[in-house]
RNA sequence: GGAGGGGUUCCAGAGCGGUCAAAUGGGGCGGGCUGUAAACCCGUUGACUUCGGUCUUCGAAAGUUCGAAUCUUUCCCCCUCCA
C-alpha cells in the first residue's frame, strides 16, 4: 500500500475511499494535488477540523500538494449535510472576513515555503459567483438526475423527518460536485478529503469529472471523532475549543488536550500529532498523565508554537503541583488603587473576568472554592489587601482547574 | 381550507389560580475520592442583597383577580390529523 495512504490508515484518519487500490497506485506513481473545502460559516475553525488539518499536513509530509479550498461561495448558500434546519445566511462581510481568519488559521498549520507542497489557497466564490444560469443547467445539470440525488443521506434525511429543504440547498451538492470539476480542470487536482459527512458531496464530484471529462478521480473520508464520552469533538459546554489564540489562550488549548478522556490518548496522539507510529507504540504503557502532557505538548507546539507549549506546561506544574507563584499563569492586571479602595474578595473575582456574576461567586466561595494563594476563602467579605501580593502578584484560583495570576499595576 | 395538540428556566419535561424562582431527569458548576481521568457520593444551578428580603422570568401584548406559568381575548410560531 502506499506510504501515504498506509499512514493515513494507521493514525485512525480513514474511513472511506472512493478507490482505494487505483489511488494507492496513483499516490506511488506521481506527486498528486489534494483538496478540502473548509466551510465558512464560522469566524474561527475549531478542533472539529483539526482533522482535516491533519490530512492536508500528511500529504505535504508525503510530498503531495494540498489545496485548501475556502468555501466563499458556498457557504453562501448552506451545506444541508446533517443539519435539520436551513442555516441563517451570513453576510457578504462576515463571510469575506471569516475567510480571512480561516485562512490564517490554517497557514499556522502549514508548511508554506517548500515551493512543490506549499498549500494552494482558493475561494469557490471566484468561479461560482459568475455562473450562467442556463449554460449551468446545460453543461452540468445534465449530468445529475434528481432520483440519484433524492437518494444521499443530506436529502433524504431531511425529507423523511418532513423537514423543508429549500431548492437552494438542495444545489448544494452540485456546486461541491462543481469545485472540484473546477478544481480537475483548473490544478488537474485528483483527490478530495473531507469528514463522513461529506461523502456524497464528493462522489457526486468524482461522478461529475468521470461523465464530463472522463477522468479519474477519488474521494477519501475521515470518520466522525467522538470523545469516549459520547460529545463530539470540538465543543464544551464553556465553549467551542477555537484554533484561534484570539478565542482561546495557548494556555487554555493545552489545558484541553490534559483533559482528554483517557480513552481517547493514544487514538489522539496518532490523529493530533505527528509522533511516529512507531514511537507510540512504544510508550503507550507509559504513566497515562506522562502521555497526555505528551499530546498537550505537541498539539499546542503545532499551533501556537514551542514556546507557548512550554509555557502552557509550565504554567499547568504550577497551578497544580508546587505552591510557587507562577510567573506562566494567564495574567489579569488590577490598577494599584482598587486594592487601596478597599475591594472584596466578590468583587476581586469579578474584575478577573473568571466570574461574572456576583451570585456564582457567592456559591463558589459557601462551596470552598475559591483561594487566594492557595488558601481558602470562606468569608465572602474578605477584604483584599496588598498584603496578600508576593512581587505585585497574587494566585486566584477558582475550583481546582482555573488559576489566575493578579497583578498590580 | 377544516379539526385538534402545543410553545415553561441550558436541554428534555412536570405544573394548570396562591404554599412557584417553578417537580423530576440530563447537562453544567463546586466539593469529596483520585491522577487536572473515568466511575461513584454530596451540594448547587435567574439576578441583586445590609442574608431579613428585593427585583426580573414560564411565546408576545392586553385583560379578569387581593393574587396568574396557571383563567379570558388578540397576535406570533410549531406539530398532528382530515381536505
Amino acid at each position: 500500500m502506499n506510504k501515504f495512504l498506509k499512514e493515513f490508515k494507521d493514525r485512525g484518519f480513514f474511513y472511506q475511499c472512493t478507490n482505494e487500490d487505483e489511488l494507492s497506485k496513483q499516490l506511488d506513481e506521481e506527486k498528486i494535488k489534494g483538496y478540502i473545502g473548509f466551510d465558512c460559516t464560522a469566524e474561527s475553525l475549531h478542533v472539529g477540523s483539526l482533522l482535516q488539518i491533519m490530512c492536508l499536513r500528511l500529504l505535504q509530509k508525503n510530498g503531495h500538494r494540498p489545496i485548501v479550498l475556502l468555501g466563499g461561495g458556498t457557504t453562501r448558500i448552506g451545506d444541508p449535510s446533517g443539519k435539520d434546519k436551513t442555516r441563517k445566511i451570513l453576510s457578504e462581510d462576515e463571510i469575506e472576513n471569516n475567510i480571512k481568519n480561516i485562512k490564517n488559521i490554517l497557514k499556522k498549520f502549514l508548511d508554506n515555503d517548500d515551493p512543490n507542497t506549499k498549500p494552494i489557497f482558493v475561494n469557490n466564490y471566484t468561479w461560482l459567483k459568475d455562473l450562467n444560469y442556463i449554460s449551468f443547467l446545460r453543461d452540468i445539470g445534465k449530468h445529475f438526475t434528481i432520483n440519484r440525488m433524492l437518494t444521499f443521506d443530506s436529502v433524504k434525511l431531511r425529507l423523511d423527518r418532513k423537514q423543508s429543504l429549500s431548492y437552494m440547498e438542495f444545489n448544494y451538492m452540485i456546486l461541491q460536485a462543481y469545485d472540484f470539476l473546477e478544481l480537475n480542470k483548473k490544478e488537474n487536482c485528483v483527490l478530495q478529503i473531507g469528514g463522513s459527512d461529506q461523502w456524497g458531496n464528493i462522489v457526486n464530484g468524482v461522478e461529475l469529472i468521470k461523465r464530463y471529462s472522463n477522468n479519474q478521480t477519488f474521494g477519501l473520508t475521515t470518520p466522525l471523532i467522538t470523545l469516549a464520552t459520547g460529545a463530539k469533538m470540538g465543543k464544551t459546554e464553556s465553549g467551542a475549543i477555537w484554533l484561534d489564540e484570539k478565542y482561546l489562550s495557548a494556555y487554555d488549548y493545552w489545558q484541553f488536550w490534559r483533559n482528554i478522556d483517557d480513552r481517547d490518548v493514544i487514538k489522539f496522539l496518532k490523529m493530533f500529532t505527528e509522533v511516529e507510529i512507531k514511537e507510540i507504540e512504544k510508550i503507550k504503557d507509559k504513566d497515562i498523565n506522562e502521555l497526555k502532557i505528551l499530546l498537550a505538548n505537541k498539539t499546542t507546539e503545532m499551533l501556537h508554537g514551542k514556546e507557548a507549549a512550554k509555557n502552557s506546561d509550565q504554567a499547568a506544574k504550577e497551578a497544580f503541583s508546587g505552591k510557587t507563584l507562577g510567573s506562566n499563569l494567564p495574567k489579569v492586571n488590577i490598577q494599584s488603587n482598587k486594592i487601596k479602595e478597599k475591594i472584596n474578595i466578590v468583587e476581586l473575582v469579578l474584575l478577573s473576568k473568571l466570574e461574572n456574576s456576583k451570585s456564582e461567586i457567592r456559591r463558589l466561595i459557601k462551596g470552598n472554592a475559591v483561594k487566594i494563594n492557595d488558601s481558602i476563602i470562606s468569608d465572602e467579605k474578605f477584604e483584599i489587601n496588598e498584603n496578600l501580593f508576593k512581587n505585585n502578584y497574587l494566585k486566584l484560583s477558582l475550583g481546582k482547574k482555573r488559576h489566575i495570576k493578579i497583578e498590580l499595576n
